[in-house]
DNA sequence: GATGAATGAGCGTTCATTCAT
DNA sequence: AATGAATGAACGCTCATTCAT
């Protein structure tokens, strides 16, 4: 019988890259990759058809750990700019803790080769991120913009930011709550300057 | 006395890789950007001296010219939202006049071989806006960040705006406007509601 | 496990170079190279890096194996002018056998990409020859000068020697016995007429 | 009327080939040889039909330059051995001088695009050369030898002496003089040890 | 004639992928 | 499955030569 795929191997092949495209770009080779990941060219088109597909899974691999990172520590009951700031604080530890992974996932991004399908399954990753921002949306500043826009400013908002910490670290995460303040005042603060999210809803001059 | 170096060439040849660039990524060989700008291989090459040196004086140009777009309309006696606005319609403007310059710097911005000295060029072509923001934010809640991380934020949802615009086009100008307000609460808006640049505070409800 | 490298596609690569370079100088290109050894152009740089490694290779290779072709028919006991001769011969034989091997030498020897250690290499290889020039040279009129310089004179008529017997192929071995002749009275023979190695060593008209 | 040609212009260009054959070997660029030589480019192919033209006029000129300097200084009334000593110095001389001639010929000795009218045009320059060389060879042990070996010969030890005095010099002329006189035994001296060329002839052993 | 921009074939080299071992 | 040699298309770049100025 043949002998069984080692997962160790496909692991290994996915942080290699990680940590390959983090520095030398799409552009990198896979036998660089393999190199890293300390097996052979061979063995990469074993766990990846092609070097188009290992873009792809790693792509989805990173967007959804990323994903999984801002909720995963969300409390049930916890109010909305509680959980907001949960996922903001997930993403930002994410990518702080290993910042090869969002420089790899910023060359990803504009990767000509993502399949609909790889997109598709990022969008799926990120549902529960939506969960979260919906509610803080609806009764905000932003409630007529396309749920779309609004998730795509939270994400430019948070890379932004990362890119800033790990270019310039900051312990204190200082600036991290600061970019997070400019964040919930752009989605959720109404120009009363009220959290738009009280219980009580103020719709505009009651 | 001999043929003169023709500044169409260089022109044609920098339109001619925004495109290629835009559609094909960084990737897109030379020899397919010189044939879009209608010259030889060689001819590239008179006017470039690496590829390299392509990218590089490509984003040069097309950051700069984001910039010189933003603050061209600037009005002297403005507000600082008004200026903001400007400075932001001049952005959008621009992008979504040409989709392909923005899809183009989407890739030339994560490019391995962007020399410092192109960074630095770019850096101070956006001297312009760094006068506009350094107000906004000395008096409101971001004054205690880095103007760096402020920038980085603008263009970040700037970026993603235009992406949004780009992917769906919106004629009536109304996700651009809702969008811009985020930015402006994120920036200038203080917790209290208050436009904390006004000379006379406390505008809304007299 | 995997295929492992074939020694014969490297011997083949070399042979390829040989009568490449021969006919068509190092100008020959890498692909016609690879064509004439049968192989992909992709494999020649398995076997050599670059073009001027190859280059080199072959340098150290052919110089060895000239060096190695004058020193192996050596009888120990024989005596100096025998010994002379037997190099002579295996050398112009080495050459002639295969001439391309001469002619890729003439071309390789004024390559602009020789490395210092390929000289170093070749050099080496003919320790053997500079052992029987010695004592030859120290009593004979040539004991003034460098033996550097009657090393450069020795191959120097050598292969000007085989160069004409390439042009005019000579079976009968008559001209390349007069040029060793002249060989052996350039090196070691006394004005005085003498083999300047008699045991009892003649100075000028005692 | 057209502009007359600028003899000067035709001067640099084969000085400025051989300076920069000599240093960067044949595949220099015509357009390193035409700034080299002050020129454009477009002006080296007014003066040079092909870079394969030039080669072979660099060829003919310097050699033949070689052979005039030979022959320059001879005197008339002067013994054999006198005339081939003159012939050497000029010869040393005139390599030493400017070792780039050498060195550029070196190059353009194994050079693939030789014409035969070039290397015609190069045995004509050298009848002087052969017109001292046969009366030597003919009462010699070289007498047997086709001249055109010992013209070979005798080439290749004037330039690997020069080569030798190149890269060591030697302003006493030590080794140039022993190298003559390494010359004069191998065409010249009969193994008696006389010097065959005496007016009256001594054959071996009278 | 002099110039140097324009040309495009050709080069050395890389690399995703295949496949014998 | 694992390996890495083998493949050849494709790349960035060079350069002899042409020709508009």
């Amino acid at each position: 019988m043949a002998r069984a795929r080692n997962p160790a191997h496909r692991t290994a092949l996915l942080d290699a890259a990680t940590r390959v495209f983090a520095t030398e770009g799409l552009a990198a080779s896979t036998a660089s990759i393999a190199r890293a990941a300390g097996v052979s060219t061979g063995t990469l088109f074993v766990y990846f058809e092609t070097k188009t597909a290992l873009v792809n899974e790693l792509y989805v691999d990173l967007k959804s750990a990323m994903g999984r990172a801002a909720t995963d520590g969300l409390r049930e009951g916890a109010g909305p700019r509680e959980q907001l700031r949960s996922m903001w604080d997930g993403w930002i530890d994410w990518a702080v803790q290993d910042p090869d992974r969002r420089r790899a996932l910023a060359h990803l991004a504009v990767a000509e080769d993502l399949s609909p399908r790889s997109r598709q399954a990022v969008h799926a990753a990120y549902a529960g991120t939506a969960e979260v921002l919906e509610p803080i949306v609806a009764g905000g500043p932003m409630r007529q913009a396309p749920l779309r826009l609004v998730s795509t400013l939270l994400s430019a908002i948070a890379d932004a930011t990362i890119d800033d910490l790990i270019a310039h670290p900051d312990p204190t995460g200082t600036r991290s709550s600061l970019a997070f303040e400019a964040l919930w005042r752009a989605l959720a603060l109404d120009h009363a300057g009220e959290q738009s999210l009280d219980p009580t809803p103020t719709r505009e001059n009651p």
